[in-house]
DNA sequence: CTGGATCCGTTCCGATACTG
DNA sequence: CAGTATCGGAACGGATCCAG
């Protein structure tokens, strides 16, 4: 019987090995602290230009906003569109189709977060 | 035209502004490299110790994942039970109710890590 | 306006050694 | 077995100045 418990342990490593790696890949793009911040905003807003992009999300910096959006460029979630005909050159930003394959993971932490938020609100904590 | 242009793009930012909170809540609490992994085995395995979490989880010190499950019980997702009945102290870790409500973040996350890296290993990149 | 370059503090985190 | 202590490097991120 204690041989049971191991054997169905050893079932699960596999499996939860599984999950662990595909949850890996995915943190391994989106996580850190704006970059699905960017993409969301990217997404509501359609084309949008860099300082419009820095105004709507609190917080970030010139720096680490342009630092976001190489990355994001290279992993194909964002599309940079310069205008090279109009004086002063106008960029914009803009989302593409994969970055909407994201909207599970984002509506389903949206959706988590908001009730998390209620439930802070409402325990006062019963540690 | 221009105009009605801006009223979309207003409206937009009060939605978009309430989705980037919550997902900004949410990751308050399960960013970061280890803790959504550690969730997830925790889940999977049902009690554990701490020697074999570790194990698990490749790559995480001694230092990180204590931190790490500090952290998480003070959050909410993880309970410590010391049996001190037994010698030596048996010390085990469990995944909480609460910890559970993240299955879809986790199963979305999952979804999207495996297709993202079925992608990428198709695409060969035609950037 | 759209960033790039630089400087610098903080925080994260890995390695190793150690304790009860 | 279940961690803690200490160290040091790397990464993150803010501020400021600068250029096209």
């Amino acid at each position: 019987m204690e041989n049971e418990v191991e054997v169905y342990k050893a079932g699960c490593k596999i499996t939860c090995g599984e999950n662990l790696a595909a949850v890996e890949d995915a943190l391994y793009v989106i996580s850190g602290k704006w970059k699905l911040k960017i993409i969301i905003v990217l997404q509501e807003m359609g084309n949008i230009r860099f300082n419009e992009l820095q105004r709507l999300i609190p917080g970030i910096s010139a720096r680490v906003l342009s630092n976001e959006l190489k990355d994001l460029e290279l992993n194909g979630f964002v599309k940079r569109v310069v205008h090279a005909e109009m004086t002063p050159v106008v960029v914009e930003y803009i989302s593409t189709d994969y970055s909407r394959t994201l909207k599970n993971v984002i509506m389903s932490l949206s959706d988590w977060g908001k009730n998390h938020k209620k439930n802070i609100r409402e325990d006062v904590f019963e540690k």
